[in-house]
DNA sequence: GCCAAAAGATATGTCAGACAATTAAATGTC
DNA sequence: GACATTTAATTGTCTGACATATCTTTTGGC
C-alpha cells in the first residue's frame, strides 16, 4: 500500500480510495480488521488525523464500521440490504431534488420499474403482502388522514407490492423509485388528486394480485401512471395560467 | 443548529447528520457556501478536527465539495447523474459480493429491469444507439478478444440498450443492474458460454430495436435471461460434481 | 479455589495549536 | 491601464495531548 507523496494535498482521499479499492477487490474480506489508526499513519507516513479523515469517508459509505476499546478498531463492514436501501433513497431523493427532472420523466421511470415487478408479485404474493396492501388501502380511506400520512401509506402500499416479488435485489433496486419518487409526486399532485380514485386503483391492484392476474395488475398500474401524469399536467396548467383568480 | 453535548462521542457523526438533513430538506440550497471550518467549530463548540471529520463524511457522499483558498470553503454540491451512477454501481457491487445472493435472484432482477426498458427503447432508439449496439456486437465477434474485453463490450451493449429508453432517471436506476451484475454474471458463466449464441441474442435485440418491435426485443431478452440462467446452473452442476475428472 | 474489584493495555474520539499550501482580492509599481 | 507583489482567508496536514470505551490481566478477599 503506497500513496503518492508528490501530492501533499488530498492525502486522506487517496488513502480512502486505496482502501476502498482493496475492499471492492476482495483483498479485505468482510469483518477483517484494519490496522489501528496509528499503525496506518506509520504505514502511509501521514499523521493520524489524515488517516482518521480517510476512515470517516469510508464509514460514511458504510464500507467500514469502527469500534472503540482494546479489541476495537475499523472493520470491513458487510453492506446490508437495509444500509444499501437507505443510501439508495438518499441518493435518489437528492438527485431528483437537485436536478431539473420533468415530472413525466420521473413518473415514467417509476412506473416502468414498478410494472416490471408486477408479474413476479402476482405470482409470488403471500397472504402477508396482500394483508399489508389491504390494510394500507383501508387506512387511506379514513377521512381524518393528513396528506403526509396518506403519502406514507401510499409508499407502504407500493413497497409491499414490490416486496411481493420476493426478490431482495429487485426490492433494493426499486427502493429509490418507490420511496424517493412517490413522495415527490405526492407533493406535486396532492392538491388535485382524488383519494377515492387512488384507493380504487390500489384496491384493483390488490385484487389482481390476489387473483394472481398479472395482466390486470399491469393494467391498473398503467392506469394509475396515466392518472398521476394527468394530475401533474393539470396542476402545472393551473400554475402557469392562474388568470381566473 | 445544535448538537447533543451529553454524547461526547460521535460528535462528528451528529454534525454530519445535521448538515445532511439540512441539505435534504432544502434549507441549504445547491452551491450555498457553508461557514468555514473554524466558524462551524465555534458554532458547534467543538474542535476544528471534529468539524473536518464531519465534512469528510459529507464529501464522501457527494453532498458537499470543498475548495481551498481565500474564497474557498465547503459548498453544497449538486449531485450529478454521473456521481449518482458511480455510487449506485459501487453499492450494488458490494451488496452482491458481500451477501449470499443466488445467481437466479440476481439474474432475475437484472433482466426484469432491463426488459422493462425494452419497450421504451424500441420506441425511442436513435441511430446513435443502434450504431453503438451494432459496433459492440461486431467487436464481440472478433476472435482475439479477451474475456475482460468481451465483458466490457457486453456491458456497453446493454448500457446502450438502457440509454435508448431516453430516460436519465431510468438509466440511473438501472446502472447497478447492468454495470454491477453483468460483470458478476460474466465471471461465473464465461467458461461455459458460447460467444456466438450471445452475439446472436445481441443481434436479435438490435434488429428488434431497429424495427421498433418491442415484443421481439422482449422475447430476445427473455431468451438471453434463460440462457444465462441455464449456463449458471450447468456451471454449478459441474462444480459440485466434478467426479468425471 | 473462586469470584469480584482494581489495574493495565489498547484503541478510538476529541481537543488545541501550529504550519504549509492555495486562491482570490487588494495593493503597489511602472 | 497593465502587470507584479503583497495580503488575507481557507482548507490540508502535522504533532502531542487527554478523554473514553472495552477487553485482559492482576490483585484481593473469602
Amino acid at each position: 500500500m503506497k500513496i503518492d507523496p508528490k501530492n501533499p494535498a488530498d492525502l486522506s482521499a487517496q488513502i480512502a480510495e486505496q482502501i476502498k479499492r482493496a475492499i471492492i477487490a476482495g483483498d479485505l474480506p468482510v469483518d477483517e480488521r484494519l490496522p489501528s489508526e496509528s499503525e496506518m499513519a506509520d504505514q502511509f507516513s501521514v499523521s493520524r488525523s489524515t488517516v482518521r479523515e480517510a476512515l470517516k469517508r469510508l464509514g460514511a459509505q458504510s464500507l467500514i464500521r469502527t469500534q472503540r476499546g482494546a479489541t476495537g478498531g475499523a472493520f470491513v463492514n458487510r453492506l446490508t440490504y437495509a444500509q444499501a436501501h437507505g443510501q439508495q433513497i438518499t441518493t435518489s431523493t437528492l438527485l431528483l431534488s437537485m436536478n431539473t427532472v420533468s415530472f413525466a420523466t420521473a413518473c415514467e421511470a417509476r412506473y416502468t420499474l414498478e410494472r416490471a415487478c408486477a408479474p413476479l408479485s402476482a405470482q409470488r404474493r403471500t397472504a402477508d403482502h396482500l394483508a399489508t396492501m389491504r390494510a394500507e388501502a383501508h387506512r387511506q380511506a379514513q377521512p381524518g388522514l393528513t396528506d403526509e400520512a396518506f403519502c406514507a401509506s401510499d409508499v407502504a402500499f407500493h413497497r409491499a407490492l414490490v416486496d411481493a416479488a420476493d426478490n431482495p435485489v429487485l426490492s433494493y433496486q426499486l427502493a429509490g423509485a418507490v420511496e424517493a419518487m412517490q413522495p415527490l409526486m405526492n407533493m406535486i399532485t396532492f392538491s388535485a388528486r382524488s383519494r377515492e380514485r387512488i384507493i380504487a386503483f390500489h384496491s384493483g391492484i390488490a385484487d389482481a394480485l390476489e387473483a394472481q392476474d398479472a395482466g390486470a395488475a399491469d393494467q391498473h398500474l398503467a392506469a394509475l401512471a396515466t392518472y398521476t401524469n394527468d394530475l401533474a399536467q393539470s396542476v402545472f396548467a393551473t400554475r402557469s395560467a392562474p388568470r381566473s383568480d
